[in-house]
DNA sequence: CTGGTAAGTTATAGGTCAATCACTAACCTA
DNA sequence: TAGGTTAGTGATTGACCTATAACTTACCAG
């Protein structure tokens, strides 16, 4: 039976990881409904039909989508973490070695946009379970840098409001109330 | 030369206040790419084509129903501030009914939800002007009510997260993280 | 009643998009 | 090299959506 050795990734397992990439820069730009799997496939070099073989369809795409950028951040989190002293006696300095991690993380306007996308899609059943399972990791993450859950909440509101700022392009306005939202 | 008397509302201006509502409530739920202007024709009961002769296309439809979201969020504003004093010599009181106020107008979710749309359809030229024509209006306006900017950033912050977590329905779930987004 | 304008509709053009089908090429194992 | 599996594509389908065109009805002034 001729098949893949047990443990041995498939061709089509190793392009999954690009298709993820194209779809979040896709999804980013115009949100769920507004992306045609079209442009997905153009990006990354498929065909829009073969797609289909990988993700049964445009919705379940999306979702896994969201649960990809949960895992990315989860894992770049830890990494960082664990790389400037690794369980070492200085809790204080991993601590803020995470926290500079993550503002490096949600630096990259791709994903914060790709989540408010999400956010916004939520009403698809799949995409709606999905953004949960990653809010849930996500705030666990964030309450163990910050503690408090004041903190925790503050954290995301600022994040979310800070994508506001990016996608308006308030950095550039010159006017008060573009200078009130956008101060850092 | 047959027309309606200077200064009279046609039957059309009429009619639209009641196609913003029809188009603020389907765009809250699915946003611009999803909203269809034959779903939002239904809900006014009128044809889809005559949309097509109140306003010039779908994406200026848009950015009237934000305008038109930021007058009324404006008047409403300005409404109960004025009624509770009317500039009396109690500042306090009227600071606090007019927070009142905004919160009671924020409170209805749609209006919010579909804020929350338009900032993801930011990218389309004429709503994105018409997105940070309202901005611009609101910071203005909580800002004369708090007065401090950080306060400011925090109000919209809160409240965007706020709208997530209707979104996603975190109400009516009960953990621990859910619990942490939720608090009030 | 007559001519002109506004209100509103049906029908449809023209295009796009998600999803499926049928097919070919490459690969792997025995 | 034979047989089965995976990778991948071109063509197409059926639905749907924006926008326009052409037409009908109600209204109103002189």
């Amino acid at each position: 039976m001729p098949m893949p050795a047990a443990g041995t990734s498939t061709k089509s397992d190793e392009r999954r990881p690009a298709i993820m990439a194209a779809a979040i820069d896709c999804f980013a730009q115009k949100g769920f409904y507004g992306t045609t799997t079209h442009e997905i496939a153009n990006r990354v070099g498929i065909s829009q039909p073969y797609l289909y073989r990988l993700y049964p369809n445009k919705e379940a795409l999306f979702a896994a989508a969201v649960d990809h950028v949960s895992v990315v951040m989860t894992e770049t989190l830890v990494a960082h973490s664990s790389a400037s002293g690794g369980a070492g006696p200085e809790p204080e300095a991993a601590l803020d070695a995470a926290r500079d991690a993550y503002a490096a993380l949600v630096a990259d306007r791709t994903i914060l946009r790709f989540l408010m996308h999400a956010n916004c899609a939520a009403g698809e059943p799949l995409v709606g379970q999905a953004v949960r399972r990653c809010y849930a990791k996500q705030v666990d993450t964030v309450r163990q840098l910050l503690g408090d859950d004041d903190a925790v909440r503050h954290w995301f509101g600022a994040g979310m409001l800070d994508n506001v700022v990016a996608v308006l392009g308030l950095a550039d306005i010159d006017e008060p109330w573009a200078h009130v939202l956008a101060a850092r």
